[in-house]
DNA sequence: ATGGTCGGTCTCCGA
């Protein structure tokens, strides 16, 4: 079972490239960031027509999460839980069914910037929702994976440029000890599994000629549960979308399961 | 040190 992440900026300007990358890489289910849709304005016979059953989180202009996936979905949850009041959509879940189910949680965390601030607030808080939310699935002993764009830079070797963003809402202590305490819960970061090192990144900025510079971050990330990562067989991040024609400023990150 | 680019609610804001 093949399972990506894609914060794909903006369903209408990525209407090309995302149908493009789904028939090569044909994922099962994919998780897409930042569809800055309403659900009603979501081209969901697009991606019908190639065969995904479409579940979307959206809201107006910004934001907004969705579940693409081929297997049936079932237990489809909307909102991260914590707060009430809380109107970013941001959160969606579902059981994808199979002889060996799992359920992705796709997440598109806070960015926080400016820091200090009330957004950087909301980040830390957000995040420590999210912690509650993986504390109760662990106690299910489900297997599950939360993949999104976290919007954290882990460790130095995760930026091109670490100096840049020291006092960046991505990249500051708190926030990647919001991220460290996830994986010490018992998470295993796939794509750090699979390749320990320097230079993986999985999004470089529109802006100063990042992807010719290859001054790139990896903020796009896949946490699987123990159970989802004793079935770990292969990872992947589709660099060459970056290079493609109108393409986001991140690119799909994916991981296979056992079936 | 500065300026640089995308997307959408489009001459402003968020990233």
């Amino acid at each position: 079972m093949k399972l990506a992440t894609f914060n794909i900026n903006g369903i209408k300007a990525r209407i090309e490239a995302l149908p493009a990358w789904l028939d090569n890489a044909k994922p099962d289910v994919v998780c897409l960031q930042e569809i800055k849709s309403l659900d009603e304005g979501f081209p969901r016979e697009v991606f019908e027509g190639l065969g995904y059953q479409v579940e979307t989180h959206g809201q107006k202009g910004f934001n907004g999460v969705a579940i693409l996936s081929k297997l049936a979905l079932s237990d489809v949850r909307r909102g991260l839980p914590g707060d009430d009041t809380d109107e970013q959509a941001r959160w969606i879940e579902a059981v994808v069914d199979g002889p060996r189910p799992v359920r992705v949680c796709g997440l598109y965390l806070p960015n926080g910037n400016p820091a200090p601030g009330p957004k950087y607030d909301y980040k830390l808080a957000w995040m420590t929702r999210m912690e509650g939310r993986i504390r109760d699935l662990l106690a299910s002993e489900e297997p599950f994976v939360c993949l999104g764009d976290y919007n954290v830079i882990p460790q130095a070797m995760d930026a091109a440029k670490p100096e840049n963003w020291v006092t960046d809402a991505l990249y500051l202590p708190q926030s990647r000890e919001a991220f460290r305490r996830m994986l010490n819960l018992g998470l295993t970061d796939a794509i750090r599994a699979r390749q320990p090192g320097p230079g993986i990144y999985t999004f470089w900025d529109y802006q100063a000629g990042a992807w010719e510079r290859n001054n790139g971050i990896r903020i796009d990330h896949l946490l699987l549960s123990p159970q989802a990562a004793d079935r770990l067989e292969e990872t992947g991040i589709d660099k060459a979308v970056r290079g493609g024609d109108k393409p986001s400023d991140h690119v799909p990150v994916w991981v296979r399961l056992a079936a």
